[in-house]
Parts: structure tokens; sequence; C-alpha cells
DNA sequence: TGTACATCAGTGAACGCGCGTTCACTGATGTAC
DNA sequence: TGTACATCAGTGAACGCGCGTTCACTGATGTAC
């Protein structure tokens, strides 16, 4: 028996840059990371070391990597660990199973959709009354919805999608975990919270009726949702981002009016 | 070499209703149905000939017996032969490809929705205005529309799902198919033809601009669209159907005020 | 400061699975004469 | 009315694929003495 073939090269130290530190400030070339994500499908990515050094962070990073390019169903596992230099069993040591890894990716695309919507929150020009800042709050974050699911269509998807991937009918075996199981960014909150705090605004600016709060964010989201659906693989595909940007402004003007009223 | 082992029972002449015959007026059963419908899944499902005599439609009611129990994923080309009492490779005298057999599947998924929402619009009582029947042509699309999402969850993401169905982002390959180029039933509108129906009604009737009509479509089919999704794997999962009914109806209300005002 | 040793992260090989699809074939059916 | 024959629907066997997961292992690392 040979000695353990170690594949030489240097450490990736961090050098894949997480997706916790960037921002979406780029904001539609990131459909061109997303092409460039997938570019090194086949990178030997070897190492010096026996050792890796940080091999969850770096299947997890792989883990994102597959789901921006290709949805939850691209998070395969044996992929991940040949992204990772690694043989396909060492996921084990770090992860239970694919599910668990396909979990903790789906952690990570929450967070991105969360900081897309901080980030057009935190672009709101001042407004002249709290009712305004209110309504603007409101449309930042169904914009930073809709923006994030058509720049980042397959984190999106991991993100927002069935929770059970292939199974069609997502079984009930997932289905006991509620909203607030779902794991979240330590930092920030669940995107479902953002827009509940729009909702709380719009209610205190005296601009909804406060009876008509209770399950208001599902309603909304429904709007948002259904529209970035749409958009991304149902018949408006081939609208330019123009045309989609025009659309998503009219459906927020039709919630807002319909909350309001 | 033996001779063709032919498995002896009667021939299977149609004695699967097949879905155009069948009504949903059996509403909230046809979730009993889908369960049936997955019950005999080693289903020898022998023949007394050589030939099979309706090959074809016995593998398209296979296959939607399949959509309907587990999405379009379910769709197996092997299963449905399994199901047929045929061979595997027996399938491509009549379909050239799985996408072929799933294609069609999907043709009678859209035909079943739209029977659901044509159900739906003929139990409208009179309305007393020509605006108050628009409406309630609006509302019974809409409900209609989430019903089978409910009821029939399975042929709904195979009616509405992604195209292509496990690449993650549908590539372009099959994104070159337009609304029109989606075959749907022979008689009987496609789905989106019938919302559009019911608002072009909306604007003669006066209780909708006639400016606002064009694209309003994606906007009433975005809320209603969402919901379903929120409602079959999204965090409204857990919702009774009368919970769901009621938020259904609010979601119906902000679309008509949001698109008259 | 040096050495023995326990830990446990990664290796190597293999498994069973089910899929879509291709190939050369066979034999029931229906038609032409 | 009977017979030869062409058609083509279904058979049987096989392929290559990539997956998730399990097993017994090995050897680098860091700690206790």
């Amino acid at each position: 028996m040979v000695g353990p073939a170690i594949r030489v090269n240097r450490m990736n130290a961090g050098h894949l840059c997480t997706p916790s530190t960037k921002t979406i400030s780029d904001r539609m070339d990131a459909v061109h990371m997303k092409l460039a994500a997938q570019d090194p499908p086949a990178d030997p990515q070897v190492r010096s070391t026996y050792r890796h050094g940080d091999l969850r962070r770096a299947l997890l990073e792989a883990g994102v990597a597959l789901a921006r390019a290709g949805g939850p169903d691209a998070v395969v596992l044996r992929e991940a660990t040949r992204r990772a230099g690694v043989v396909p069993n060492a996921a084990y040591r770090h992860f239970a199973s694919r599910q668990a890894l396909l979990q903790a990716v789906r952690a990570e695309a929450l967070r991105s959709a969360a900081e897309a919507m901080q980030q057009e929150l935190s672009e709101i020009p001042p407004q002249p009354t709290p009712a305004d800042a209110a309504r603007a709050k409101l449309r930042a974050v169904g914009s930073g919805y809709l923006r994030f699911a058509l720049a980042e269509t397959g984190l999106f998807r991991t993100a927002f999608g069935p929770k059970l991937d292939a199974a069609g009918d997502a079984s009930s075996d997932a289905s006991t975990e509620t909203l607030d199981s779902v794991p979240h960014a330590r930092r920030g909150l669940h995107p479902f919270e953002l827009l509940g705090a729009a909702l709380d605004q719009l209610v205190d600016a005296g601009a909804m009726p406060h009876e008509r709060r209770p399950g208001a964010e599902y309603l909304a989201w429904s709007a948002v949702h259904g529209m970035a659906l749409l958009v991304i693989d149902g018949p408006l595909q081939s609208l330019s981002h123009e045309q989609v940007g025009a659309l998503g402004q009219r459906l927020l003007n039709m919630v807002e009016q319909g909350l309001a009223s």
C-alpha cells in the first residue's frame, strides 16, 4: 500500500470570500459572479497538509457556490467534497448527512437574502412623514426580495424553495419545523421579520388599520414571492430587469393600496 | 430462449378514469384520491395480449398519477412503464424521452387546473351589477387556483412549477417556450386566459381603470401564486383548509382593492 | 525539553440503488393479393 | 376465402452514470508526563 497521496498546494485559508462578508452592492453583477462561481467546477483544490484546516467551512462554501449556481438540488455532497479537495466520506466528519449540509447552506442563503433587503432598507432617503417612512420600508423590503430573487436565483430557491428538495410534496417529516426553528443569521433578522417590522411601523404611523395587521405579512409576502417565481421560472422569464422593476413597483403599489384601504 | 412471458390479465381498457372526465366536485376528497393513487405502487398491471392496446394513454395516466402523488420529479419513466405492465424501453414507442412524457403530463395538469377554476366560475350566483359579476369572477378564478393548489398539490407543482425540473435555475434551452407554446386543453382555456377574461370584464364594467389593464394579470397571478406556494411548502403549511380559505379571501380583497383604486 | 501516546480528521475501497437510454430481436396484427 | 407478407409495438439484456453512505484504516496533531 502506498503512502497517503497528499495533493500538494497552498492551504485555502479563507481565500474564498465567505458570503457573510460579501455585500450585494455589486447588484446586477451578481449574475456574473454566479457564472464565475460555476467556472471552476473541476478545480482539484489541493492542499499541502494532511489535515485540511477548516473543512467544515470549505464544504459549506462549496455548498453555497453550488446552491448559487443551481439551487438546492445542486447541493451535492460528493461535488462539495470534490471542490474542497477531499474524499467524499470526509464530509461525514462535519455533517451528518447531505440534508445537514443542505440545511446549513439554506441558513446561509437566508442570511444573504436578509442582507439584500437590509441593503435596500439602508438606501431609503429621508421621508417627510412617519407614514411615508413606513411605506418606503415596506417597498424596500419587497424590492430587496425581488432583486435578490433575480440576482441570486439559486440562493433564492435554496432559501425559499420547498424544504424537501425533490420529494415533490414536501413530505411531512420535515414539516415539523416552524418558521422560528429555521436557523437564521446570528446578527440580522430573518427576511420575514424585516417584513413584519415594516408592517408594524405602517400601523404605528396610522397608514394601516391595526385590525388588519395580524397575518398581513403573509399577504404582502404572497404577492412578492409569487412575482419572484413568475419571473424566475414562470411566464415572466423573458422580461428585462427594467421591466421586472417596473412591474414590481406596480405590484408594491397594489399591496400598499390593498393593505391600507 | 423462452417464449415471451406475457403476463395474463384483463386489458386496461380505460378503466382508469382519465382526468379529463374527472370533475373536482369531490373537493377536498382529492387529497384522499391522491393517497389512493400512490397506494398501488407495485401493481404488476398485467394484460392478456402481446400488444398493449393503448400504451400511450396508459403511460400518460400513470405519469399523471405519479405527478399527482409527487410532483414533476416523481414522473419517472421506468415507474410509468412498470405501472403500465410493460418493459421500460417500450415507452420510447410513444414518447421520445422522459421530458416528452413529462410535457404531456404537464398539459394534463394544466387542464385539471383550468377545470378547477371553471368549476368555481360556474358556481357563482347571479350578481346585481356587471361590476359585481366581474369581481366575482376574479375571485372565483383566484379561489379555484388556491383550491387546486391545496387539493392537488402534485399536479399544481407539475403545471406551474419550474419548467426544467431539477436543474435549479431552469436552464435557457427550454426557456424558448412562451406562454402560448405551452400545450393546453383542446376545449377550455388556459388558466391564465381565464384570469385575463375576468380582468377584461372588470374593465368593461368600469370597476378598474383601463390604463391599468395591461399586465394586471401578472399582478393578480403573483399574489395568488405566491400564497399557494407559501401554503404548500412555505411557512403556511400548517394552516387548516379553513384558515387558508380565510387568508385567501383577504388576499383577494387586497388584489381587488389594489387593482381598482 | 524531550518522548509516549491518545485523538480524530481524512483515506481508500466498496456497496447498492435507480435512473434514462440504446441495441438487436420477436411475434401479433392487419393488409394486399 | 385463404395465404404471404410487411409493419411496428413490445421484449430482453445491457450500458454508464453519479449518487449517498458505510467500513476499516492511517497518520498528523497536540497534550500529558
